[in-house]
DNA sequence: CTGTCATTTTAATAATTGTTTAATAATTGA
DNA sequence: TCAATTATTAAACAATTATTAAAATGACAG
């Protein structure tokens, strides 16, 4: 994963409602959300959403498919996987260090 | 963790020039690099550096340490490994799903 | 002390981001 | 077709963020 698709999923995710609009996907798996159902769950106007839901499927953290009048979200694990990889590579240069764990 | 410091930590790392100092940070492991060390390798100001710097250990992703003239910066795992932990917590409501290897 | 080096702070400006309102599409059922 | 529902888009404004230049701080050597 290249450093600046990294970056904009760390700023797709850097947003209160954002954050948890993600991880109410992560929870709900591969079938995903409608819209409307996180809307309301977040108390948030359809609006609004629509523009998180666009910041967050540019940087590919969500996907889509729409089913009769609803659009469905879910999350992509598989990028989601490459950001946490790209941010722990390399750690204390492969020596054992305090990231114990990563 | 919290929500808030999540968020802040993301903000903090969804930056180009931030994102690079981490990383050099995560490889150089607990001892760190100075302030002035990493703006030359990333042929950023000095100025420009220390307002990243605060960004970065506001958010506690860094931490610093005075040594002579000069200061060290380090990364601060604990607050990486709370975050990664948030980003993934109840994936598919603890099924096994698409997001295997999280 | 004085001068120099390493870093931070302040202040100003330019650029980006988030929210709201209103208007627009797409889908369904009467 | 018409109206209702679900979601997106466009335009405007307020708020936040990034960068720069200049001044200030703190540490050390002579």
């Amino acid at each position: 994963m290249e450093s600046v698709h990294v970056v904009k999923a760390l700023q797709a995710l850097a947003q209160p409602t954002r954050l948890a609009i993600y991880r109410l996907l992560v929870v709900s798996g591969p079938d995903g959300m409608a819209a409307g159902q996180l809307a309301e769950k977040l108390g948030v106007s359809p609006a609004n959403m629509s523009h998180h839901f666009k910041t967050l499927s540019h940087a590919a953290l969500i996907l889509s498919r729409q089913d009769g009048r609803f659009v469905y979200y879910s999350a992509n694990f598989t990028v989601m996987n490459g950001m946490l990889a790209y941010l722990t590579e390399n750690c204390c240069d492969g020596n054992p260090g305090a990231c114990a764990g990563l």
